[in-house]
DNA sequence: CGGACCGTTGAGGTGAGTCAAAGATAGTGG
DNA sequence: CCACTATCTTTGACTCACCTCAACGGTCCG
């Protein structure tokens, strides 16, 4: 159990809420929802392939991943998870994990038990749409991924990440003057892109010395995303951030 | 327009039944669904990137792919689809389509429309959940399909890709001992993988001298189903297609 | 019968992998 | 506070799975 800067609640509303306008109700009721809240290390398994949760977690605080393996014992990172994301909201409605989730840093994470989520979206059927929308913006960031790991280099993959990861963490507010904390080893970085931590290493130095990225410890900057975003082919309408017409 | 072997709200039915059991009342519901139907011809883009579709489609007859363009021009296939699949139900609640859907073969598909899709959700909140969870199952494929393309050497990406194909051929009825037709160039198998043309000839030579797929113009046979599986490190759990416990 | 695809083959090239060792950094405990 | 360790990053030399380019053969169909 961690202390938290403010209700997880609110962090979940104000998630939904943004691409998906709630009303009063709507909010009260997400408001009441029972969060349970758990400090997880850094490197823990949150919930296993093959498991059959009755609960969906929520990412307060710190970085997690999905992940499976391959037999040669390969592992692919198929998705990071920044505060605000519901990384296995699936299991809602599909009983066993087909991966598994894992913390990246030290984190704080909420489970909400799958019953709550149930009675939620029976009494709140827009809710129900609100959630779904989460695990279609899901597949769509997969859905990038594959094009990044199927077609591009790995310098241009790697830019690509770098601006998808900016992008999700200015949603909430985790960025400051294009720069923001991202505790992530290069060898997670090469299981997220299907290369080598070796070629990583490269790969960054490439970047660092053209000017697109700055590292400072665990710290990323862009100098100019302009630059960065042409680099790593990044368009971020697959992240399908704004609903709201007109804004 | 074009005719159909039987009602095409049949096979939408008995696919989501088959792994998220229907009332009478739901599938009465279901079979007034007003579907278009329309006959489409190989290499067609059916919704294109970018649009904002009214209606989603549903696959009938023949096969059809989601892909994305980098910007180099290679072409990246994220999902094939049979008779049976809703390759783009996700525009129910995306507003902006993130990828193009195209026609592989001919193919006969019924379009449906989001106004009806949405009216039968909200009088029947079970169908909602079982819309969601065909969603559900499509990130699911394609995170595997990341795996695959990120981790795993050709051979056994294809391997594993005709088995895939293979099980939910099956799932629909269209395969005979062992054996399916599967209309679709090297080139297209090609941007499926993430390899080139010519190395999917040459992995095809492979996977035939070792006695695991047989071809016949459009016809693929698997001779030896475990040995094709353990080439492809192929586990079906990730299509979850049983829910009903014990089936 | 002729063109348009599609699949095959060969030779040579390369981006990324592998292996191994050395440097940097961070965490731990005395 | 420092010594000790474990982990992470960097570097260099070598290898290889897959790519590129180019030519040729098959097959379908009007």
């Amino acid at each position: 159990m961690a202390l938290m800067p403010h209700q997880p609640n609110d962090l979940m509303i104000r998630k939904l809420d943004s691409i998906f306008p709630l009303s009063d109700e709507e909010r009260g009721a997400l408001q009441q929802l029972p969060i349970l809240l758990k400090g997880i290390k850094a490197d823990r398994e949150i919930v296993g392939i093959g498991e059959r949760p009755a609960q969906s977690c929520l990412i307060l605080e710190g970085f997690t991943c999905a992940y499976k393996l391959s037999h040669l014992g390969k592992r692919q990172i198929m998705a990071l998870h920044v505060p605000g994301d519901m990384p296995d909201l699936q299991s809602l409605h599909l009983a066993v994990m087909d991966m598994s989730i894992a913390s990246i840093s030290s984190c704080t994470v909420g489970f909400i038990q799958h019953e709550d989520l149930r009675r939620l979206c029976e009494q709140h059927p827009r809710l129900t749409a609100a959630f779904w929308r989460e695990t279609l913006v899901d597949a769509s960031i997969y859905r990038e991924w594959l094009l990044n790991v199927g077609q591009r280099s790995a310098y241009t993959r790697m830019a690509h990440l770098v601006c998808e990861i900016l992008i999700r963490l200015k949603a909430v507010g985790l960025v400051e003057k294009w720069s923001f904390q991202w505790p992530i080893t290069q060898e997670k970085l090469a299981d997220a892109l299907g290369i080598t931590a070796v070629h990583v290493s490269r790969t960054l130095q490439a970047l660092r010395a053209d000017g697109l990225i700055r590292m400072e410890k665990t710290q990323v900057s862009v100098p100019d995303w302009e630059r960065l975003k042409e680099a790593g082919e990044f368009d971020p309408l697959y992240l399908h951030l704004q609903v709201r017409k007109g804004a």
